[in-house]
DNA sequence: GTAATAGTGTCTCTGAGACATTATATA
DNA sequence: TATATAATGTCTCAGAGACACTATTAC
């Protein structure tokens, strides 16, 4: 530990002069995907979480919640603590995506971006804090992005950034990762039945499953309950299911 | 355009009061995992490039190339001229791997790396800029990481910062890309024989893989040329294989 | 010739996909 | 009873894995 540099200084020495002031560096952020699912009806859709700007730039727009990194926190912690700002939970799932470095993605000044996405069951959501934040369902349908709730509908200029791409890349990410992860759960409450984890599985994957082979496929990762569902509406009820608790699959590869 | 926020000012307005200076901010690094493999008698090895810090802290240990990302270029682009410096090339396929953000990892400051992997053929590196930069053999054996040339064998300890777990998820993500897209050609010349190949894929995959099989499953994505390699030792010479143009599987996500 | 590596052909058995059937609720 | 959804059972065919065999070089 006693080595000394080129110019005879020991470790030591080094850091007491060393001044990181010397060159402009720019801003970093941490910015959450917040995703839920929730059975609305016939059809299940995904949900995100965004933030409508009320200041500029992209006044007005719609924006994934985030928040810039403070000096003594790491970035999965700047992460959490805007998580749970927003959401009011801690302990829910959170990954990292993909980090935003362009130029000119901020006019405000040089911002760099750390995408996370974070999965949480609607059930342990509390509503959103404050009137600027909704939830919206979201979907692709061939190449373009589509946002909607009960009170409007989103069109790609809508959203502030490059936060379109942001949401693009989450969903190609979870549909890459639904099959030999564990993430669909995260998503769903202790108890559900099968004909909705399968409608969670096809929303993620963008396509129809065949029912008699999900549940083959599924086997192995979760367990019959006593419990029945109340029926809603006509036909059999469903039966209640809980994850098996050795039935595991890998989450992330870090 | 003229929207004006909560003090009445418009977006120009706006942006020439706002003072990016007020807070801290971390210093950003893009940090370039090189790799190539080279076939090196009886078994292939992927190989990365290290360099050697001169300089506190962590002087003397080796590192995982890198710079600052200037204000004017992006995070990619800062990873790009990083990996010209290094090897003199451009054109070369890189991909963002994950963003390191822990508060301690550098002691002189804080700073966020964002790590990249570098994919290129051995016959185009051109001999490392510098005497403390070195290749390295690279492999994992049960839970850690082996670094290895002619001239020394590096220990866990004789990597520097969080340079040893960089390298662990590049691999780890390279194991599981393999299957699903293109990369290893990216690791290999224009022509390449199937033993080449095939050794590739065992050493990004960690496994061996049974020859047949393994001609049958890239049939459709190479086609055999009339070249016959230089018989080198006994046995039946290989023949030269290149790409088929159209036999493409993606690449990235984004 | 033998030894060694390159390359081809074929068999088998698992498992994904499709469909038929039974079970249990509401109306 | 009819209808709708849940849940189980079975058939088939493509593809992964294993192995036998042929081809071409050095010695």
């Amino acid at each position: 530990m006693e080595e000394r540099n080129g110019r005879g200084l020991t470790e030591r020495e080094f850091l007491e002069r060393y001044d990181p002031g010397k060159y402009e560096r720019p801003s970093v952020t941490a910015d959450i995907l917040i995703f839920t699912a929730k059975e609305c009806g016939e059809d299940s859709h995904l949900q995100i979480l965004l933030i409508q700007r009320k200041e500029h730039p992209c006044m007005n727009r719609w924006a994934v919640p985030g928040g810039f990194v403070g000096m003594k926190e790491s970035v999965d912690e700047a992460a959490e603590r805007v998580l749970e700002e927003k959401t009011g939970q801690s302990g829910v799932y959170l990954e990292q995506l993909y980090t935003w470095g362009d130029v000119g993605r901020d006019p405000r000044a040089r911002i760099i971006s750390v995408s996370y996405m974070a999965l949480t069951p609607w059930e342990k959501i509390r509503p959103a804090a404050g009137m600027d934040a909704a939830w919206y369902f979201v979907s692709r349908s061939g190449g373009t992005l589509r946002l909607w709730n009960e009170d409007r509908e989103l069109s790609g200029q809508d959203l502030a950034f490059d936060h379109a791409r942001m949401i693009w890349l989450a969903l190609e990410r979870m549909k890459n990762k639904v099959l030999y992860t564990d993430i669909v759960f995260r998503l769903l409450p202790d108890k559900f039945t099968f004909p909705e984890l399968q409608r969670f599985y096809e929303v993620i994957l963008e396509e129809k499953l065949h029912g008699p082979n999900f549940r083959r496929d599924m086997a192995a990762l979760v367990e019959m309950t006593d419990e029945k569902c109340k029926s809603q509406g006509v036909g059999k009820p469903a039966r209640y299911y809980r994850r098996k608790p050795d039935g595991v699959r890998p989450e992330t590869e870090l």
